[in-house]
DNA sequence: CTGTTAGCGCCTTCAA
DNA sequence: TTGAAGGCGCTAACAG
């Protein structure tokens, strides 16, 4: 970028006008401040020429604002999962003019400071603080709280109110996941991953407590508890199996599965197809994340998709938001469920679900062998 | 971030020395120009108690450099794929004092246009144009060669030579596909994705064709060719599974697959259980990627990497050489193989390979129904 | 050894 | 309706 730049002084001497004339044109304040039509073309049509593009440098010296914004995350930007956050960040920056600084710590602090830092000391607009995994987090220190936004991340007690954040709605994604089971005709719903109790959930995850909470209350309000629970530490898909094997080996068929993951879900299978059962013939599944796997399957998996998207360009949106009446909310965005074909009737029955969303009838046919 | 921030002017009222004086001294110049000990210590004390940190974008306005790089990707921060792409580039970047803009087009060239304008208006010092698949595509026009690198990505010809570009190593990988698979004992072996014909290739797969020429060149070595070959357009998961079914029609058994791709080998690995039937036993595979998935599937896939975090930190590293004697060149970055459990010999043998990386023996046991 | 002066490119009074 | 002057915060020349 060393090729030398068109600056406006470069333009108003082309143009023969001075530099605030030009400056005023090309900030489109020409007609406000009544500069002559003519004036106001010859620069225009030179700028054209010159190919001249501000120095937004500059100017953010001059007025502050640098039109960026940090978007610092554990591991968000990189990570399998949650690529969608940044994506929903990065295209409502670039709607709207912004750019992003991108930074990952791997969850070290003085990492984060010094992203922190080197963002601030570029001058950023704004600060996106992203977590890959919902959990609640502080808030760095030594910056402006009006300039952060806390992303798939909730504030410590002492900096709820003062600061914005944005989570999925997993309370209601757990509720509603019983209620596809339920009108799917399921009363024997097991979990796999988290529970029974409702703090049988792994350490610092936000998202399995609350999906539990959901679950526990929806099917509490049926009168009903889960028939099973198998509490997973960690949510990887040899962890899933392993707890779907110990289901399998208690005997039941016909029944319903819960597991708190997609990725739980995938081991769940496994040892399902590995045991020569179908899905969902003898186990009817309902999963959370909508991670890529899950439409991978076979038969495809039916989950509430993490809205990481709208997660993404709603931290933004909060952060252009000029006017703040109520800066420092937690908003929760819902989880869309995924139909797809994991869910029948206990034994395997049709349902009504199940049938919404067919794949296509040659994949379907050999889904049972 | 609208908080009073403090200036070098205050450090250097509070140190009671001239700008000058706090401003060399803050960037470790003091010593070379022999500012005194005492007021070296003054001005650094002071600065520490006022917290003070220099404003990086008046220092490039000034300099020049705004120790920021642009990476302007199609779709490679988001995609569940290539990751670490970024990664690389941002550990090396941080670890250099570096911020990273990140931008992505969706392939839309006005967009990447803007994109790339956005970020030359704020004085990147040098941008990485990146590609979620190995293909060739045109510099960005407009900016100064020698600060652009592609990545994941080759130059059109009219540009090559002229700007660096960094990708995997397909063609070797391919290669030692084949070697893998002949040290198992495997002669027969079957290509699904591409082939048999090296232009029997999906559109713009720069991996697809260099992967190719490599598998047929290493088998024409020993007198070979592929035992059948399936030309896949789209390489997702149920692309594998078709093509396998296809190939399970023919009878087979006890042979080798290359899958072009890892969702590939998981459509396969698919079709192949359905049918009741084993891998490794009835099938030795070999794939390429080594997507996340590939670790997850049981038996786990062997498979080569691509090297994503290292094509991304060696494009920072190229970006950041001063010295360039061999600016433009392409450098190929080798795949490593992720030696699984998806390869025995010939009917199942067990082979040297197929032992050397087993898995927890209670999950081996059970990988074969 | 240290301070003064002069910009980097832009925007914003203020005066003409 | 336009221009001149000053300054955002920093650094590079050049004095002293």
């Amino acid at each position: 970028m060393k090729s030398k730049r068109v600056t406006l002084a470069d333009v108003a001497a082309a143009a023969g006008v001075s530099r605030t004339t030009a400056s005023l044109v090309l900030s489109d304040r020409g007609d406000e401040l009544r500069i002559s039509e003519a004036a106001q073309q010859r620069v225009r049509r030179v700028a054209a020429e010159l190919a001249y593009r501000p120095n937004i440098l500059s100017s953010a010296l001059r007025r502050g604002s640098s039109r960026t914004i940090g978007f610092v995350s554990d591991t968000v930007a990189t990570s399998q999962l949650a690529g969608d956050l940044i994506k929903g960040a990065l295209e409502h920056a670039h709607r709207n003019g912004y750019m992003l600084f991108i930074g990952e710590t791997e969850g070290a602090p003085d990492e984060e400071r010094r992203l922190v830092q080197g963002m601030i000391d570029r001058q950023v607009d704004g600060l996106i603080i992203a977590s890959m995994f919902t959990r609640v987090r502080a808030v760095p220190a030594g910056i402006d709280p009006r300039s952060v936004v806390l992303l798939n991340a909730l504030p410590e007690d002492s900096a709820v109110g003062t600061v914005p954040s944005i989570v999925p709605d997993e309370y209601s994604a757990g509720r509603a996941a019983v209620e596809v089971l339920r009108a799917a005709g399921h009363s024997r719903i097991h979990l796999l991953g988290a529970g029974p109790g409702p703090d049988d959930v792994p350490v610092q995850t936000v998202a399995g407590s609350e999906r539990l909470r959901g679950i526990l209350d929806a099917l509490a309000e049926d009168g009903l508890e889960p028939a099973s629970a198998r509490l997973c530490s960690v949510w990887l898909p040899e962890d899933g199996w392993a707890a779907a094997r110990s289901l399998l080996e208690t005997g039941v068929r016909g029944e319903a599965i819960i597991t708190f993951n997609d990725r739980l879900a995938f081991g769940a299978y496994q040892a399902i197809q590995e045991a020569g059962l179908s899905i969902p013939g003898d186990f009817s599944i309902v999963s959370f994340d909508d991670h890529q796997l899950a439409s991978w399957l076979r038969p495809r998996l039916t989950t509430f998709a993490l809205p990481h998207y709208e997660l993404g360009a709603l931290a933004l949106q909060v952060l252009l938001e000029d006017d703040a009446p109520d800066w420092g909310t937690v908003r929760r965005v819902p989880m869309p469920l995924r139909m797809r074909e994991s869910v029948a009737g206990p034994g395997g029955a049709p349902t009504g679900a199940g049938r919404r969303s067919a794949a296509s009838p040659s994949r379907e046919a050999a889904v049972s062998p």
